[in-house]
DNA sequence: ACCTGAACACCGTTCAAGT
DNA sequence: ACCTGAACACCGTTCAAGT
C-alpha cells in the first residue's frame, strides 16, 4: 500500500489547526484570521476544519483554553517559588504574568475575551483563573503580617487591575519591555508600602 | 424644483456614518462593523462611504480621533477641580477615565489601537494624551509635597498602567459599577500612602 | 465634489457526497 | 469518523459612470 499523495491527513487535523491559528491571531491579529486560509496552511480543503470545529468562534474558544493552562503553569510555578519573601514572590507572580502578556498579547486577549459568568460548561475565563491565585497569595501576605487586615478579596482586586493594566502598558508599546521590570517592582513596593499594617506602638 | 426621493444625501454623510459606526461597535463589536450595513443604515449606496473615508480603516481612525477629544475633555474638566486637594483631583480624574471606558468600551479600545509612535501625521494615540494630563498632576503632588521627590515619569506610569487595569476589569464584568469606585478610591489611597516622603524626623 | 451600481476576490457556513 | 467540493449569502475594495 503507496502512501497516498494527500492522505486522510497527518493524523492531528486539530491540533495542526490550533497551532496555525495561534501564530496566525500573533502576526497578523484574531480579526484577520480566515478559516480558509488555515485550511490552506495545514493542507485540506476549506471545509475540514469543520470536522473538528462547528464554527470560527469554536476554535477561537479552543485557543484561549489552551492559554489558560500555560498562564496558570507559568504564574503558579512562579507563586511557588519555596521559600522566598512576600514581596519577591509577588513580585515573580507579576513578572510572570506580564510575560505571558507579552509573549501572546492576542492569545490572552483572546481568554479574556469569553464572558465572565461563564455560559458555556466548559468555559473559563482569565480572570477566575488570575484571581484565585493572587488570593492565595493574598493570604500569605496577612497571614505574615506584611498586609494589614483587610478584606481580602480588595487586594486581590488591586493587585490584579494593577498588573493587567501594566501588562496592557507593556503590549501596547508604551513602555518597553525592561522598564516593565521597573513598573512592576514600583507597583508591587507601593502596594506593601501602602498596604502595611498601621505602627502599632512605634 | 422639487425634493428628489432619495437626495444627494441629507448634507453631512460623513457624520452620519461615524454615529452609526460607534452605536455600531458599541452594540456588537468593532470585528462586526460592515461598511455595507453602515451604508444601508444610513441610506446609501455601499459605495457612497469611499467618498469620504478611503476604507475601513480610516474609518475607524476617524472615529478614535472623536474619542480622543471627548475623553481629553472629561479628564481635563475633572483634574481641574479648583482648589480641591491633590488625592481627591486624582481620584475625580481616575474616575472620569472609568467612566468613560464604561461608557465607551469598544472606541477606547479603538483608541489604543494605533500605534504608540504616531506613524501618520495626525495620528493620535490615547496613551500620549492620557499621560501628559497625569504628568501635570503629579507635578503637582511633589510640589505640594504629598508625593516623595521622584522621577515623575515613573509616578505617571503607574498611576496610568493602574488605572488602565481597573478600567479594563470593570469593562470586562469582572468587578461591577459600583465596586469600581472603591477601586479607584484603594488604589489612589495607596499609591498616596505608598509614595508619601519618609518622615524627616519623626 | 459626491454618489451609484456592476464587478472582483475574498470570507464563513452549510451540506450532500465520498472514504 | 473524517474529509471533499459545490453552493450560498455575505464582505471590502475598485472603478467607470452619472449628477
Amino acid at each position: 500500500m503507496t502512501t497516498r499523495a494527500r492522505p486522510y491527513h497527518h493524523g492531528n487535523l486539530r491540533a495542526a489547526l490550533l497551532d496555525a491559528a495561534e501564530r496566525s491571531i500573533e502576526e497578523l491579529g484574531t480579526e484577520q484570521l480566515s478559516l480558509r486560509e488555515l485550511a490552506r496552511v495545514v493542507g485540506v480543503s476549506h471545509g475540514a476544519p469543520r470536522s473538528h470545529f462547528p464554527d470560527r468562534q469554536a476554535l477561537l474558544d479552543a485557543l484561549a483554553e489552551r492559554g489558560f493552562s500555560r498562564l496558570d503553569a507559568t504564574m503558579r510555578g512562579a507563586a511557588e517559588t519555596a521559600g522566598a519573601p512576600f514581596e519577591e514572590r509577588l513580585r515573580a507572580t507579576a513578572a510572570a504574568y506580564v510575560a505571558f502578556a507579552v509573549a501572546s498579547p492576542a492569545l490572552l486577549d483572546l481568554m479574556y475575551a469569553g464572558k465572565p459568568s461563564g455560559d458555556a460548561p466548559g468555559s473559563r475565563n482569565a480572570a477566575a483563573d488570575v484571581m484565585s491565585l493572587v488570593r492565595g497569595l493574598i493570604a500569605d501576605g496577612i497571614a505574615s503580617g506584611v498586609l494589614a487586615e483587610r478584606e481580602p478579596e480588595r487586594y486581590a482586586f488591586l493587585l490584579f487591575s494593577w498588573v493587567r493594566g501594566i501588562a496592557a502598558l507593556v503590549t501596547g508599546g508604551i513602555v518597553g519591555r525592561d522598564a516593565a521590570d521597573e513598573l512592576i517592582a514600583d507597583s508591587v513596593a507601593t502596594f506593601v508600602r501602602g498596604s502595611a499594617p498601621r505602627l502599632p506602638a512605634g
